[in-house]
DNA sequence: CATGAATGAGAGTTCATTCAT
DNA sequence: GATGAATGAACTCTCATTCAT
């Protein structure tokens, strides 16, 4: 594939992706992404042969994108306490918005095909997510700002609350002011007197 | 409608919900429940017109059969630490088990249909599951079981946790260690010392 | 069949023509029939085994209602060109009226069943409707008050636009007024000067 | 849609014009011209989304085709009653012709589609009609062939005839010699002595 | 007689997928 | 590479007709 097929084809993850964010995954026709790409039928199936395929693909080029979200000079700046608070204010953000939300569409893909944990991305995330906020909590007990007996179940714990956010977002509905207030409960539990 | 048909249409709810609880909302189709009931598809029309509507029916049977998980033996004779570890365990029992889970079901059908807050079932039993913790929380405590600052936080904390936990095991998949180490950290969390 | 069911089934009939004026022959549905009459999917049948079965009945029983418009006292006091002129007025009536209307129900039953002429009632009433009005253009004559060369073919003539008035008001729309106007030019035509 | 689509709408018109020609327009189905055009059942969606959309190409199609009845020869040499004469001659093949005529479906589509008299095209057909008729009257009477007093009121009088002769023809029924008869006497009505 | 539940054929419609150009 | 016409399977929904009660 040369270099124009590849420029394409991330053209057309780019706009399955809005697709997915607007609609889910399962819901999902090789027609929607079609229209939205203004291709060919024909063209599309050059690069994808299903839904499934795109999607797996949107999802790649995802988590590749969002690596890093903090750069090299907060993290030598800021306190771990003011690190752990940005964090969890990225999370907010992202449980929070409207438009170009994929988490619907992971969570539709995710009942219909189960992973095996070694290759689910999704789940690595999570684990990742919780050795960082475990390292971030030993990290500000050292630096006298937090206190707590079980790092590894604490930051556990607010990943599992964040997840209880996000999937709540997407069911029953949540203001922000709830999230503000579940971060806070989480905070708190974890300062020093 | 008689008695008799009564009968039938709870006979295509039974039958309906066992499909959707092995294949979710979206991706069910009227022939899937046909096939499920065995009866003929102008059959199925005649007591539901949608699959939508069947599972609305669905949800709803549902809600009536699942008022009260506690007799009133326990209620009177259990402390409040006891009642509150049982109520976690039917929550670790419901989130994890195989067969008979609507968890799926109910969160493809909250993704494509955005229900108000005042209809929304869901919702009412989540809020109805945070005002029961909070109550046990604050009897535990007059107990001298519980030791908490912030007993309605810590309610709604709970339940997020636990929906974490209900929308990890639909999706990165969790073993009950997992839940009982989650459930052993929340209540770890409210133990008087 | 006793004098009950009799009853009964006329009542279907009563019912099932509003229906057929509504919504003319084609497109007519048992289900439309039962619903109108209110009664059971099978208790229509016990009477009446097809849509078709009952529009010939509603068409014989119109025919049997609709035999004499004049009353014999116009008959005797009445000149030919006044009962020539309220026979016009009535087919305007007729042809005109919105609701109660069979004309198009007739005109679909009849492109869908091409009748024997012999058996073809609308046929029959075409004809008869000539005889008549041949008759009283010769009488009028003789009354001298019409001047006609040839009075069946007059009398055919004017049927013809009787017919071509009804089928416009059925497909393209008239007016009041514009039948108005195709009467009076026909009876203008065979006035004595 | 390139030339090749053009051509294969076209096709799928004319084979479905055989179709309502055939059975008119109400209890046509879309499986019916599928068949006729001998194409898939996603093939003809392509093209048309309903029965309607194709039956209004028919129609749009049909109105162009038959813009000029009269060549330019025969309106230069021949007299005006000769062109009425060729005028109710071409009346009479139309209305008679068992195959080929799509009168009964564009009753039935008449019937169930009450169209606005500036957009219902057989209305437009029927008023320009009477004014052909209307101008050769008069030229006929400029001529010297016909004697008429009210040159429009006979226009609209033969179409009505006409129109009554063509719902007959679909039916009770007609034989060529009623039209002839019909025809004959409507020329008579305004031929000068 | 009367009911209405049940059946299955068939109509409409959409879409994944293929393939000639 | 790219197009979009073509196919047919699958889904939704309606109705004529039957039949046990």
């Amino acid at each position: 594939m040369g270099e124009k097929s590849l420029q394409k084809r991330n053209y057309i993850v780019e706009k399955a992706k809005e697709v997915f964010q607007e609609k889910g995954y399962l819901g999902v026709t090789m027609k929607d992404i079609i229209e939205a790409c203004e291709i060919s039928r024909g063209g599309l199936y050059l690069y994808f042969d299903s839904v499934e395929t795109v999607f797996k693909e949107v999802l790649r080029m995802e988590s590749e994108e969002t690596d890093d979200v903090f750069g090299p000079d907060i993290l030598e700046t800021a306190s771990s306490a003011e690190i752990l608070g940005l964090f969890l204010q990225e999370q907010k953000k992202e449980l929070l918005k409207k438009k170009g939300n994929l988490s619907r569409a992971v969570f539709e893909y995710s009942f219909k095909n189960k992973v095996p944990p070694k290759e689910n991305t999704y789940r690595k995330k999570f684990d990742m997510a919780v050795r960082v906020i475990e390292k971030l909590i030993v990290q500000g007990i050292e630096e006298g700002d937090f206190c707590c007996e079980d790092p590894r179940g604490t930051a556990r714990n607010m990943m599992y609350v964040i997840e209880g956010l996000r999937i709540s977002s997407q069911t029953i509905g949540i203001t922000e002011e709830t999230v503000n207030r579940e971060i806070r409960y989480l905070v708190r539990g974890i300062l020093a007197e």
